[in-house]
DNA sequence: TCGGTTATTCTCATCTTGAGTTGATCTCAA
DNA sequence: TTGAGATCAACTCAAGATGAGAATAACCGA
């Protein structure tokens, strides 16, 4: 068995010889799938691509993770870095993402025409914000209705769809789709898209809009209160009641549960099952 | 605005202007966490790694991502292929996976001290095989049980542990653990670590193994049995009792659900929630 | 044959859920 | 000003799911 030092000293020897450029060339890049729920419809993030390939069409945020190039201009990135930088620069504003996770990487040869590139994709969900386009320098970015999108079974567009996205992005738009409605029925992630302090009603907003379907309004706030630490009460109410009447709301935290126990199931599943 | 014609041209234009090679390089590699549950233990097949960098040492079977090289000896491969052909490399054995999933992707800067590489996990699940590393032609592969190997909160190994893993494939196999953990619960994904058919026992068995806990029989039974979809009956039962008595057991296979409604929740997880 | 082990089924108290109702509070428009 | 309609929050009740324990019967090895 080798020494620890002997060990060190092969290891030095094999990097100094190690060449990179014997590989072939394969190219990283991020995608961000970043989700908000205004006007009572779930949205999403897309930037109408400038360049080719696909220029003139709308696609997910993102671009080419940077790495330590030869001169030392670019330093390496984490993923997540990337992520949120691609976010921030394709979306012109500094977004307020209160949740950010990996949703999955995406590599299959001839995604991409330039060359191999293998995509790590994020899932980013914000609280409802100013229009971002606005202001936005670089491409023209804009929230997106997912619905608008006709996204069929495994992230198909129908025909007919006016916005055709770029790359296979309707597949990942659909995967992040499918990620988000599963999280909120254990995860507190509700919570990332509404702002501070919120109340029980903003919240069965954002499951009725990210689900597609209507809750029952009693059953929900008694589940929403019972389960332990997803939300906290300031002790405050709204200072008025809603626009079409009804009595003031108590205002609410989010909680420091991490997971929900017991989850908040999505009505009418079983269906779905095989 | 351009007509589809106009558009086509340019994107032709812009491809054969492209070199790929002007991007800073970048290594895309696949590693696979495969479970398994041998002797009432959970395992890991992991690979004694012949060649620096951390020559000696244990890692996931895995290595880089085939891609069209400038002499075309070496075609483009889908990951999950890529996963599938490192793994039956490693192994030796064509590994019969009866589950086979993306876990996510890991680029932090500096994991790999050759270049930088991306790194695409995948986590299969296996029925009980013989053991791999016999007539294995490549390196060395073994079934580790991952008890064995110290992991502690984010994938640290404690100080001590005599099986260090290269690279950060401690954290990925801790990651992939935790995502095992977690799908037994709502999917029916512990009937891909037994062969068919099996008993409920065999099933409570992988439960307990990967879970780390015992479970009540009688109640796991009424819930295997009564969640639609997850195990279906032979109509037949084991040829004789178990091996330290009891009566012969009936034998069930696979159901077509994919996912359990309700699910199967893990005891005592209420504490982990924060 | 007997003691110990295991498979399967029951019981029962407790918890959770789905659906509906009630009462109080508030907005809007007549 | 007032009444209709909407909303918040709490409550009821039946049905379903869960956790703990026990009962029964089949089977092993000694």
């Amino acid at each position: 068995m080798m020494t620890d030092a002997a060990w060190g000293q092969d290891e030095a020897d094999f990097l100094a010889r190690y060449d990179p450029r014997a590989y072939p060339p394969v190219a990283v890049t991020v995608d961000v799938v970043a989700l908000t729920v205004r006007d009572a419809e779930l949205q999403v993030l897309l930037v109408r691509r400038a360049e080719p390939p696909f220029a003139g069409r709308w696609a997910l945020p993102g671009g080419f993770v940077r790495s330590q190039s030869a001169d030392g201009a670019e330093s390496d990135e984490d993923l997540a870095e990337a992520a949120i930088r691609e976010l921030t620069e394709e979306a012109g504003t500094r977004l307020r993402t209160a949740h950010l996770e990996q949703l999955g990487s995406y590599g299959t040869p001839g995604r991409d025409p330039r060359m191999r590139v293998i995509s790590v994709a994020y899932l980013a969900f914000a609280p409802e914000m100013p229009e971002p386009s606005a202001g936005s320098d670089a491409a023209e970015a804009q929230w997106i209705p997912v619905a608008s999108l006709g996204l069929g079974e495994r992230g198909q567009q129908r025909p007919g769809t006016s916005r055709k996205l770029a790359f296979d992005h309707a597949r990942i738009l659909a995967d992040g789709l499918d990620r988000a409605r599963a999280k909120l029925e254990y995860t507190p992630l509700a919570t990332a898209f509404v702002t501070e302090p919120f109340t029980v009603s903003e919240l069965r907003e954002v499951y009725e809009t990210v689900w597609g379907e209507k809750l029952h309004a009693g059953n929900f706030h008694r589940k929403v209160l019972s389960v332990p630490g997803f939300v906290e009460s300031t002790g405050e109410t709204t200072q008025a009641g809603g626009p079409r009447g009804g009595p003031r709301a108590r205002l609410y935290r989010r909680g420091d549960a991490r997971l929900l126990h017991p989850a908040l199931l999505r009505p009418g599943q079983e269906e779905e099952v095989r």
